[in-house]
DNA sequence: CAATAATCGAGACGGTACGTCTTGTCTTCCT
DNA sequence: AGGAAGACAAGACGTACCGTCTCGATTATTG
């Protein structure tokens, strides 16, 4: 590449007018995640946002469509801090595997559980909500963990005695399950004991 | 006295004034479940299932105290039908798991699978419900498999090699998965296909 | 007369089944006046006479079509008691106009003004009650005055130096306005004054 | 600085956010009144004022807190049209108490007299509602009459040969006798007749 | 430095579901 | 057959939130 790229695209558009506010973007955001994980994803109101972030309700609907919109993109914000933990690579498979299960599991655990679940409820009346989640939160975990037991089976570390997406099920469905029902903590002893039960299963000797 | 009933149970309590209607009760389910399906669990409405049930609002109030117990009371009633379905004897363990898995996916995939997960949305943030659908749906599922492979351990049929709980997990949390994320189908091969893996994990011949 | 009247009309039909409640009928009554003198014709309820009679809501509706018969047979039944002070004789007719305007102004500031009054209002709107309140309440009571003048008048007592329906109107209209308005009080110093004034505007002596 | 408004009554309090719709108030009032007089005041309901007027039925609740109360503005805002007949002054006290009352029937012949008597009847059971009744619909329109009545006798025209009160009281009550009874047109006429027998009663010479 | 223009907080607008209440009818058992 | 009880369909109540709109005030860029 010789130079600083030409600029493909429109454009800059000089923007006309008073600037969007990142204070009260910022506002909406943590209100929206704080209030859903307080009052529940059914009570989550758009006027309660508002008056929580100290910004006019028109405000909230001039940049997202719907509540949805806001806790997507605060999730994804959420998700960009941790882009890094997606990909781990410390040389043994099954350690990558634990690694980003955990990191998964304790993200749920936080702020994220009651606003995922209240999401993935409307997602099933709601096809283009159903595409943004997994395009945004659900798809890439899912990838991602699929592709570190692939690099597993390619370096030879795992025997593929399973179907993969078989067992990426067994490790978010167990997640999922959990957390919806509640029977038995997600944490960090769970990643151990999912990672123990998949090297049992997918250990190359016999 | 010598014959005169010794009147077993509760007292007969004699019930004054006109009795409940069971055709309004059934139409209330049934329009419940339906519109659950049809138009997603969050757009469903006390309004919208009196109107569709041909009932007046104040006959699903004295009834119900939520849409949630309507939708609660309906599960409980489709499952009391399959209840013998709970409990497959076959002699072979691994074919009752299948059984089982089979039967409980394809309630799921009928008329249930929006309920089930609105109103699993809606108990992250209320106890009380999240009591009562472990008590009526979720929990005897789960107790129902674990039953099964205990049976089959204690038949020596199958070996304990992980935990009993974590293999229901992986059962049941693959079904929930599918069934929010919809990456792919909650059917009978994925009954099979679960069944295989479990009895790979746990098969007493090593 | 020769003897007991051979019976004209249809046989006396002998009725069959339980007879009406004597008792249920006079708790009826005696609530609906209570309670609309307590609480206000306003917040007089089907239901809350029904339940403040002891009685079921259907006994109320099998003999009286609204709440306004109901009312309007216990003014009927109150009125027939005082029957006698409608016709009062003393040979003086402005003595005979105190007593009757007298014995009027008690009743209403007994137990039916707030009835006497929403009774009113509703007739503006329904033209059958307002004729059945004519006939029983407001009608015989403005007669009787009517009368009571114009004896006056033909045995030489009175001129009728102003029609005697305006005289009628003035005292009635007072009583009425009062009643509403509650500028003053509806008592026996009103029935003197209006008597007093009467007395100068329709004196013989000029 | 020089002149700069002395800034009299209260500090201005710039009104924030979308100005109330002078409009939809005009509506409400409009209808409340037509509804009223066309149905009757007992089937005059929040909702159809709200339905009729094209308006959400908040917008009736955000400004008045019960229907009395839009009906009380509406014949307030019928009545400030008229506030001059209130105070006529002819010369003639006589003519000045003709013309009054003659104003007055025709308002309650046309749009409000139904409004009045539920109005009326509604207030005997609500001290609150009668206090404003009196404010502003029934008390000025009285002492507007007594305080003619006064000047008469203050200029000599009239001898007050009975106590004006109760002169008061005949006109205004014969209206509402009428009104709620409906044996008698309010009308000019009866504004005649009123006026010459307070003129045989009152008149100076004798 | 004024004009232009988009955003901001605020809050009223027409709608609609909420859960409660009363209406007038009905359906049961009991007397 | 009447009466007490109470469920039924209907529909108004007053409240809350929806998503839209219209204010005055604020804060940028542009001429």
């Amino acid at each position: 590449m010789s130079a600083a790229a030409p600029s493909p695209g429109p454009p800059p558009t000089a923007p006309r007018g008073r600037p969007r506010s990142e204070s009260a973007r910022r506002a909406v955001l943590e209100s929206a995640l704080r209030l859903c994980q307080q009052e529940g994803y059914q009570h989550l109101t758009i006027k309660g946002i508002a008056d929580a972030a100290g910004v006019g309700r028109q405000t909230v609907y001039r940049w997202w469509p719907a509540k949805t919109d806001v806790l997507l993109e605060a999730l994804r914000a959420l998700a960009e801090v941790e882009e890094a933990r997606l990909r781990p690579d410390t040389g043994d498979t099954l350690t990558d595997v634990e690694r980003l299960l955990d990191a998964t599991f304790t993200l749920t655990r936080g702020t994220t559980g009651h606003a995922l679940v209240g999401l993935m409820a409307d997602a099933q009346a709601d096809g283009e909500l159903a595409e943004k989640l997994q395009g945004t939160v659900i798809g890439p975990r899912r990838d991602a963990l699929r592709a570190i037991l692939e690099r597993g089976v390619s370096r030879g570390e795992l025997a593929p005695r399973m179907p993969l997406d078989l067992a990426v099920d067994f490790a978010f469905g167990t997640m999922w399950y959990r957390l919806l029902s509640r029977h038995a903590p997600v944490d960090g002893a769970l990643a151990r004991q999912i990672t123990e039960v998949l090297r049992t299963m997918l250990s190359v000797e016999r």
